[in-house]
DNA sequence: TAGATTGTTAATCGATTAACAATC
DNA sequence: TAGATTGTTAATCGATTAACAATC
């Protein structure tokens, strides 16, 4: 049972990456016949496939409920779908991507959204030879109507892929359409809205903190 | 002055992350002419420009050596040069990239590697149509000889962007050629080898902490 | 009953931040 | 000197992990 009126603000924001990441596992496991025949997963098990210490595991599921048995482990379908409630992956989620370049492209044609429950709506930039054509199935828009869309569509997620000195402008427009919430693949710390949640993904940061540690 | 013999495994994984940040921060402040004129910057204006507290950005410093000085600041020009060093952006590397699909082409034709000191050597794929081809100025190579080519080129750095269920084996085989870090795109949690740092750039985990705390 | 395993408490570990002496 | 600001210590905060009673 899932403990109701759970705080959010309570839970590490890394127990939620772990989330994720138990989930994969499990939906990977239910993908072969071996997993399929099984009923329940230990901690242990978990621990063992996604090298996430076994405490940690129990410690992180316990904060949603009660989804074991003492002796037994955990009902792999019933604990799956727990996950995916928990997640959020239940629902549809509508995304728009800002930015018709090769990363926006290559988000666009990702096939794992779909999968997921992610509807990517359409992609923005204001290139006149790229708006009207299609990547992928999706249609690229010009990013003057954005904002506009946003509401039409009733967009959750907005994508930032876009250059660096752009992409404040563009988190600005998101916001007054109605995203809550931005994934920013520019490389700038963007000013944040109350309320709104942006998740970073930084291909320098991740590249430096290889270097440095090759650096002798 | 930087500290000598400074023992990596005792500095904070995220006080990296934040030198990388303090980095960015610095390099566009030098690109305005305002930030061109100022002979020294304070840890408060760096925290106003990086929403790093000040205290922290002192102590990330700190664990490097004296940059600054008491009742001055830091100087701007001695103190991104310092940085650079550290983060061993002041030294070439090379690069191959795993998968010639859309992420591996965004990737290829991302400008900031060359400007940071990334060479991409090559991409490597197994479809017969993609070798040979260039992709930006780099050409498709035939995964069969990536282990070589690691080699002959003295690559350090492997960037994983093919299927999740083809990863596990490209890793080890970027590894036996002497790849020392990885960049991970592919969504699995990588067996690891002892002294071989993985870095995992995963979609559905950001995406998944969105939609998290947009369920209601 | 004996063995396995959860859920949770308490201990530990590590990172952030407040406070302040040193000093420009 | 007075104000500004660093570098560092000590306090705080938060996350991880060890230990174990509960229980299947």
């Amino acid at each position: 049972m899932i403990k109701r009126k759970q705080d959010k603000s309570k839970i590490p924001a890394v127990t939620i990456n772990r989330l994720s990441i138990y989930f994969r596992c499990l939906n990977r496991l239910l993908e072969t016949s071996e997993g399929r025949n099984l009923k329940t997963i230990s901690s242990h098990k978990i621990s063992q496939l996604t090298a996430i210490n076994s405490t940690q595991v129990r410690k992180d599921l316990a904060y949603f409920g009660e989804f074991g048995k003492r002796g037994i482990g955990y009902p792999v379908n019933h604990l799956n779908e727990a996950i995916r409630k928990i997640l959020g992956l239940d629902k549809k989620w509508n995304i728009i991507i800002a930015g018709a370049g090769n990363l926006g492209k290559a988000l666009a044609d990702y096939k794992g959204f779909k999968k997921k429950g992610f509807l990517i709506k359409g992609i923005f930039d204001n290139e006149p030879e790229k708006i009207g054509k299609n990547i992928g199935h999706i249609l690229v828009y010009n990013i003057e109507d954005m904002q506009e869309l946003i509401i039409k569509w009733n967009i959750q997620i907005g994508v930032i892929a876009v250059p660096a000195d752009a992409a404040q402008n563009i988190a600005n427009k998101m916001v007054a359409g109605g995203v809550q919430s931005i994934l920013n693949f520019a490389p700038v710390s963007l000013v944040t809205f109350p309320g709104i949640r942006i998740k970073n993904v930084d291909l320098s940061i991740e590249l430096e903190g290889l270097t440095y540690y090759l650096n002798t």
